[in-house]
DNA sequence: CGTGTTATAGTCACTTTGACTACAAATCAG
DNA sequence: CTGATTTGTAGTCAAAGTGACTATAACACG
């Protein structure tokens, strides 16, 4: 009962941004072997005198470089621990896995030891024939890391934090529809969301037309122009909002 | 970033069942430092060879004697990783929690290392004023898991884990009763169980007065006996039971 | 200035819920 | 044996929420 195996413990992290109205996640082209020439989900060794939620917000902010993480939107959370014998060949690496999600981010510059870093739309990586391989096991944890996405988004405002403020109802919706692969139903979705007390508070002001506030489509697509919001103080949505179907 | 830090990682037990009506969990007091004298959750060193899931069912079989767990009932899942620098003064551990449950488990043998083990009532021990003291983290550990137990038992048919077959409705009800605090209503938890498909399928036997089937009060309690079921195929329940109020 | 596009408002049948009331079937005391 | 007590079973009813639509308003573009 006293011996403490040597273990390498890991943060990964499934960061994902709306891009293009699908689902995005960020990867990493590893640089070295095992696995080199895939893509890895980011991560890094939790340092000695920080636990893996810290680690992880460190390695965000190093792998992204995104300093608005948090201030205008964004979330990080744990999702489980991977711990299978021999999920890295080099050594025991028990792995604290998070989900991280924010509004539309730039592209990342290329991370330290990482040959270089892009936006993936989800669906082209899990289930698509011709997708990347992901190195460890990394497509499990995206799989779990989005399921725990859609979940979250029926029972939380948790949507909100993939969108800037001011944003508009159409954008919102189409969180859900990217998360989700499918588009909520528009009356009912309005009418959960200004129904549900304290989810979004609206403003005087409205958007540019076609839904398309900030980054994005500025001009050209037409449309009445929606009203602005901001997120509320709501954290649960009750009761939840159900995904009907989708894939 | 080729240093890999020392980390023990260890899991702990959240083990929960129903005792007299109330929800109760495992704790073992420890008899070594740091926090001699305190409760604590069982738990134990990850091995080298093994995940975290599997060395959680080691130790909860090592730490229970439980046989029959997983096979008449009883329930193993993870519940989050617990990585503070500082959580444990010896030295650098990282705990990966899980949460168990089961049917009525007999009052536990001592265990290894612990000065002794017992079942406490959750409301003993959270909130008590004069409850144990626990050690590490684990009043939070077990706070999160008392929640997670709660919320399951809201969209999933996990309850059928804390009873053994055949059980009566009764004794359902009473397992929603001790997890959260209240009792759901008799008539609305009668139609939403058995008109959930598959959830419950029904046997032709009836058990005996008082709602006790099996163990506890065989004899004296008066009362129309219920029917027996036993658990069926279904793993969600929707849409899911909330939990009206609750402590 | 119309035309296509997109947002907003409202309708309606159907399902589910929460809170009750009434009824049935046992046990136990006297 | 009888009736009070306890506990399970059935059913009612208004309120709330949902899913699937239809109609209308507001704007940009050509």
């Amino acid at each position: 009962m006293s011996e403490h195996p040597p273990f390498a413990v890991t943060v990964d992290l499934a960061v994902f941004t709306i891009r293009d109205g699908a689902l995005a996640v960020l990867l990493v082209e590893r640089g070295t072997e095992p696995y080199a020439g895939s893509w890895a989900l980011p991560g890094g060794f939790v340092g000695p005198h920080e636990d893996a939620e810290t680690a992880a917000w460190r390695e965000l902010l190093e792998e992204t470089g995104v300093e608005q993480f948090g201030v205008n939107g964004g979330h990080l959370e744990q999702l489980r621990t991977y711990s299978a014998p021999d999920r890295d060949p080099r050594m025991r690496v028990v792995s604290v896995a998070h989900v991280a999600f924010a509004p539309d981010l730039p592209e990342p510059e290329a991370g330290s030891d990482a040959a270089g870093a892009r936006w993936w739309a989800v669906d082209d990586v899990l289930g698509a024939p011709d997708g990347p391989a992901l190195a460890f096991d990394h497509e499990e944890i995206l799989t779990d890391a989005r399921e725990r996405v859609r979940a979250k988004l029926e029972y939380t405002t948790l949507a909100l934090d993939f969108v800037t403020e001011p944003f508009t109802l159409p954008e919102l919706r189409r969180v859900y529809a990217a998360v989700w692969g499918v588009a909520p139903d528009l009356g009912n979705f309005r009418r959960k969301v200004l129904g549900t007390a304290g989810f979004v508070v609206s403003t005087d002001a409205q958007g540019a037309p076609g839904g398309a506030t900030g980054a994005g489509a500025t001009g050209g697509v037409a449309g009445r122009p929606a009203l602005l919001y901001r997120r509320g103080a709501a954290t649960v949505i009750t009761p939840p909002m159900l995904r009907t179907a989708g894939d």
